[in-house]
DNA sequence: AATATTAATCGTAATATTGCAATGAACTAA
DNA sequence: TTAGTTCATTGCAATATTACGATTAATATT
């Protein structure tokens, strides 16, 4: 049915997965990626840098601003997009603790 | 189109998106916190734990083999599954190098 | 051998995702 | 005003994902 039943689910588990699927496309990593490693905002350059067509890179964009990561300012005609510093910790946070379980190796059968 | 174009992404971004992308479904995440948090593998309880049906938590079984998160010790009639720690470690460190990322906030323009 | 148990696989329906051309909206420059 | 720039939105086609009933395969039990 291609329609997760989160209502069966914990909420940390429907947040951690809602994280995780947002980053389970290249082209959102590469947007990330790109926004941390320059020293100002992009604009527009997005889409010659990623190279996608500009709506795809535009709806990429759009999911990782629902989600809170990143912050979109208008510029006159062109408009600046910047890591929202405080969710993106506040998301690290919830998935590190995710990925860092420890395995109790007591009985591992395999 | 459904299909992201890879071949014009790093190996590490498409790396990173893979492991995420599995992690985006929160009965995945569900059963690698149940197969965390019990002392000894699970075999066929998953299916009550969860709550999906038995073809479903195999197909999520199946995908998380597939990136070499958990292992399978077939046991008689039933299969015995467990984190493999080894593959984890690995994928713990590609996940948090990329969550890790700081922010130069010098001309943070939003 | 006959039956039961467990889990994988197949087939299929419903829904989601990805990508882009076309268009629209908002602003800028001439 | 007119034309250009930049980005969002719409609409659609192609593909992927999710879920499960039915079946199969493998082993256990009687």
């Amino acid at each position: 049915m291609g329609l997760a039943k989160t209502e069966m689910f914990t909420d940390q588990q429907n947040e951690i997965s809602l994280f995780a699927k947002v980053f389970g496309h290249p082209a959102r990593v590469a947007i990330l990626q790109h926004l941390f490693k320059i020293e100002r905002c992009v604009c527009g350059d997005l889409v010659s840098e990623i190279g996608l067509a500009q709506p795809t890179i535009s709806q990429h964009l759009k999911e990782l601003k629902y989600l809170g990561l990143i912050k979109g300012n208008v510029e006159g005609t062109s408009v600046c997009y910047c890591i929202d510093s405080e969710n993106w910790l506040k998301m690290k946070e919830v998935m590190i603790q995710f990925l860092d379980q420890d395995i109790s190796e007591k009985e591992n059968c395999c």
